[in-house]
DNA sequence: AAATCACAATGATGGCCGTCAAGCGAAACC
DNA sequence: GGTTTCGCTTGACGGCCATCATTGTGATTT
């Protein structure tokens, strides 16, 4: 199970019921998730030593597209937005950044601007690292160049999917992949694979422009998947999505090729 | 202006009207591009031993989908497609490997399958270079691995590039782009940037599936362009594209903001 | 409790573009 | 040279889905 700071909201303002607890790099609960996890502990240190805490509420920019990169940023727990703004202000919700992954390497070694924003869903505490902490690392220590390159090659593997699946899926095909995404990134392996409930982390508006299409049909796709048992929404704000067989689901976007 | 092996078409059989010279990855011309610049001449002498050239045809497969990496490729001239099939057996052409391009690298790397397959467009001399070899360059020179880290992070940009693009632009405004970047891609730095002509490298079918719609909306898009005089296409199998106004044809996907 | 706000759901409408089908032309093969 | 094949083009049709507009709902505020 995951464990996380708890926050309520009060007043209109988000509050930390349970205070900042003294953590740093070693104690990081996130840290074998993260490409750190080959740093000896002097190089660990060091970053410890130079890091920024930071305890981003839902709603707040972490950086923005065009922004200078100084650093990398890395998620303690929590979920960030990576979003893209077209010429109308409306937003593209890139990816969701989970707790372990950094933020901004990509900026720091091309050298460039960011060319997306980050923004928090929930609240996240992040640490802040400096470019020069970054590179002394990875200069001293080949082994986390080559962790950020199979990072790399892992995220490009997933971009390139869904490029695939954005061309050649239905609205409803997409839509039922991303809940099935959603279910996977938030299970325990330990649950069982038959059903699932999950609190879902982001609006309908967010959902449909992940997978390009808008919040209308993304609620006209919910009807009809709910008419056929395929899927439950429940709770405040429709949030609360329960899928009786996961099988069902997964149909929808991967049909049985021999019956 | 880029230099390459001569071949014609002769009784349906494909010939190299130039022998192979005696290249090696001292001569290559397309080295100084590759991510292989940073090696030493001994480091550059272990490849050249280990390397295997061979010289595909158009059409030719270089690896498929699902095949086991036994090592990377690296195009020296010509074009390589990299295509991903969906159930159907219709293709999506994700991207287009130019001279100089490392190929494989990233199922090296996360130690998978290909995710693509990879087929020749063009006739296109390609060398391939061992797991064993690679691995052995990368672990002594680290200077390698970032390299590719910063390649891949540049192909991650273009594709998250491709995904913004294909949600929040017409397939009008889609193709006009595409059009550009093959232009662009062409171009030499010298040519003016006023009009342009090029021989495009691939057909109708494969131009609408890297905009993710069909031959037939292709087709119907470029008579539009044709008849507000923006594009023309002629030549054999129209595959000879004139642009009189970059400008005008850049409006088309970059509306200018504040007129 | 009424009012306000943000987001979700639902309906009506229209257009972009995908699908089906036929015609066309060039290249390839016999 | 005739036939076949493949890809491109063009037309007709229709459906999916975007857009606009309205209503509903829950949370928060006054």
């Amino acid at each position: 199970m995951r464990i996380q700071a708890v926050h309520v909201k009060s007043n209109g303002e988000w509050k930390r019921t349970v205070p900042a607890i003294g953590t740093n790099c070693f104690t990081c609960q996130a840290r074998h998730r993260t490409e750190w996890c080959v740093l000896s502990d002097d190089e660990l240190r060091l970053i410890d030593d130079n890091r920024v805490g930071r305890e981003l509420l839902p709603g707040e920019v972490l950086f923005n597209e065009g922004d200078d990169c100084r650093g990398v940023y890395c998620v303690e727990t929590g979920l960030i937005g990576i979003r893209k703004y077209d010429a109308d202000g409306n937003s593209i919700l890139l990816h969701l950044s989970m707790p372990g992954e950094t933020l901004g390497y990509r900026a720091l070694l091309t050298d460039t601007d960011f060319k997306a924003s980050a923004e928090a869903l929930e609240p996240s505490p992040v640490c802040f690292i400096g470019n020069r902490t970054v590179r002394s690392l990875l200069e001293q220590n080949p082994a986390l160049g080559l962790r950020f390159l199979k990072r790399a090659s892992n995220e490009l593997e997933e971009a390139e999917e869904k490029i695939f699946h954005n061309v050649t899926l239905s609205v409803r095909a997409r839509f039922a992949h991303l809940l099935a995404v959603l279910i996977d990134r938030t299970l325990n392996e330990a649950d069982g694979n038959a059903g699932a409930e999950i609190r879902l982390p982001i609006s309908r508006t967010d959902m449909a422009s992940m997978i390009g299409t808008t919040p209308e049909s993304v609620s006209r796709t919910i009807r009809k998947l709910e008419d056929e048992g395929i899927v439950h929404f429940s709770g405040a704000g429709g949030r609360t999505l329960t899928v009786p067989d996961l099988e069902t689901l997964a149909n929808e976007f991967e049909p049985q090729e021999y019956l």
